[in-house]
Formats: structure tokens, sequence, C-alpha cells
DNA sequence: ATAGTAAATGAATAATTATTCGACTTACAT
DNA sequence: ATGTAAGTCGAATAATTATTCATTTACTAT
């Protein structure tokens, strides 16, 4: 038997990727400085990921999924409609407060023109619960019936820009600031 | 006298990259792909930018200054806030769905790494108009009290998200869209 | 222990692509 | 008309960087 893939270089290859991606943006991005920021050969990189193009697929996969299991962990079947999207929101903000490299990472890469169309569509698929829940919403007359797809642009753009935003500035909302951003994307949906 | 630049080569040069970092993805923006593309050679292209870099931050600087413009230019002081703010919205995402290769240009490139701190700050300083309208608004009791710069996310950010989506479905909003995508700004913003 | 297998290495190579350069053309002032 | 400063061209060059490969190392099952 072989020696085994090493977990742990896997890991540090993705979060180096991302690391690097972020600090220096994408355009300077080198398999040779991948390796030296994970601790590895240039060689040993391409045991794990074939290609520049698969390497940034996979963490782009990785992340995005990760991401979208937060958003949907916190759907729990609450009776409370406004609650339970409260919940949701105020999760999926707090972690992309705390991992700001992931959702920059993956905001660059959607329209790169370097993802697979297979991976978008995996990603996509697996959204389904989120637009099932808004549609709910709309059911109940809480929420503004109009395009599903306007509605999570309305979302998703205004944490992704906040986000941005704070990450520049180096900084995390207050409290008090969470709670406005939330009561702005609730206002904005609410019927 | 010397022969003069080329107005018409300056402006297929922007239009081309533009085209091509939107199509392709800026990993791709090989230079003698925009020479090719603007119908000049490679060499020329030198004539009219030193490198890639002054190239990108030349066509980022203008670009972000034109969009500025609209949407500073739709901001006539009527006494109506509520109209006056309407007017700059619907002119604004109008002017984004028109050209849509602009506005994900400049988004593309404000996190990349690859524009000059000193070209983001002149883009920077002229919005301050705009923070003067909000706060205004602010004042007047008619939007929500908190820090300006989470407003501005907020908007920017839906209607950013909103022309991805609508560029990548290939459509532009109904005028029934874009009031529903209005109205769930301004429901964000108002007190 | 030991053999077998695959991971790990990093220098060498292959590709790719930004940039330069010398010959040539053009537009304008005189 | 003519000189000339600058534009234009695209092949050649220089850099950069992805990828390969011969060799070494480490792990696992027997």
């Amino acid at each position: 038997m072989p020696k085994p893939k090493d977990e742990q270089k896997l890991a540090a290859i993705h979060l180096q990727t991302m690391r690097l991606v972020n600090t220096t943006g994408f355009a300077a991005l080198k398999m040779a400085d991948v390796a030296q920021a994970a601790g590895i050969a240039t060689g040993t990189l391409y045991v794990y990921y074939k290609s520049k193009e698969a390497l940034i697929n996979a963490v782009y996969l990785n992340t995005k999924l990760e991401i979208i299991d937060v958003l949907l962990d916190n759907a729990h079947a609450n009776p409370d409609y406004f609650l339970t999207f409260k919940n949701m929101w105020t999760a999926y903000m707090q972690y992309c407060m705390q991992y700001p490299e992931k959702m920059l990472f993956v905001e660059q890469f959607i329209y790169s023109g370097l993802i697979a169309e297979e991976v978008i569509a995996q990603t996509e698929a697996k959204l389904i619960p989120l637009n099932q829940f808004l549609t709910y919403g709309q059911q109940k007359g809480l929420i503004k019936r109009m395009d599903i797809e306007l509605i999570k642009a309305q979302m998703q753009g205004a944490i992704t820009e906040t986000i941005k935003f704070l990450t520049k500035q180096q900084q995390t909302l207050t409290a008090v600031q969470l709670n406005d951003c939330f009561a702005m994307t609730w206002d904005a949906l609410r019927r």
C-alpha cells in the first residue's frame, strides 16, 4: 500500500490559495507561490491537482459548498417565519465576517470564466431549498411577490458588498450595525 | 508636426479590453488579443499604454468616472427628495443595463490588487456628493440613520448582483421588474 | 523486516506571453 | 514639395511561469 495523500497538506493548499488570491489578486497567483506558502514542493502540488485550473475549481467548489451549508443549516423549521429568516441571515452574515476570504474568493471567481459550468451547476442545485424557503414566504404573504432571483440578488449583493467594505476597512460590524443591516434587508423583502 | 494619436484606436482599445475581460475573464487577457480585437498591431498598443497594468488602470479610471457621472448627473436639486432619489437610481440602473460590460469590468477590478491606490482614491473623492445627498436625506428624516457606507453597500451591492444575474441570463428588467427592484432598495433605506 | 506502491522533491523544460525594436508610413508645418 | 516627429507594424526577444520527470522518501500490508 502506498503512502496516502496528506489531508493537512490539502487543507494548507486550499487555505494558501485563497489567501494569495485575496491578498495579491488572481493575476498574481503562481503555482510555485502556492506550493511555497503551503510548505510543499511545486511538483507535489501536481500530485494533488493536475493543473492550476483544477486547483482553482476545487477550492471554489469546496468553499462554495461550505458556504451554502452554513446558509441552509440555519433554515430550521421554526414556526415563526420571520425568526427563521433572521436566524439564517444572521448566521450567514456572521460566518462571512469570520471568513471573509472564503466569501471574497468565491465572489471573485463566479464570473471569472475559469470555473467549469458543471461546477457552477452543482452549487446552484444545492441552493434550491433557499428558493423554496423564499417562495413559501411569498405564499404566506410575508415576502414581496417578485422574481425570486431578483430577491436573492438584493440579499446576496448587499451582503457581498458589505463584506468587501468591511474587509477593506479591516473591521467587522458592531451588534448594532449587524441589526441595522438586517433591518435594511428585511425591509427590502417584506411586503 | 507629427501624426496624432488616433482617438478611434483608443476607443477601440478600451472597448475590446472590457469585452475580453468580461467574456473570457481577466486571467485570459493577453495584450496580443487586445491588439488584434482592436484592429492594431501589438506594438502599437504600447504607443498608447506602456504596460498591461497601465492599460487596465486607464480603462478602469475612464469607465469608473463615466459611471459616477451618470449617477451624479441625475442628482438634480429637485425639491422632492424621494423623486430625486428615484430618478437617480433609475437612471443609474438603466445605464448599467445598457452597458453591463462597463459595470462588470469595474466591479471585477476594484479588489483585484491591480488598480493603483491613487486611482481608487481619485474615484472615491468624486463620489462625495452622493454621500452628502444621503446625509441630507437622513437629516430630513427620510433615510435610516446608520453608517452611510453600509447604506451605499446595500444599494450598490443589490445593483451589481442584479446586473450580474441579468447578464448571465442575457436579459434586462421589464418596466415592472425595474419598479420592483427600486421598491426593494427604497424600502431598505427609508425610515 | 521487507517489498511494493505512491507521495514528495526541485531542477529542468516547455509554454506562454509581455515587451522591445528597427524598418516603414503618415500627417502636418513650413 | 519636403522635413520630421510620431504613429504603425509584426517578428524577435526576454521574462515569466506552468508543468514534467528522474530520483528519493515514507507509508502500509504481509
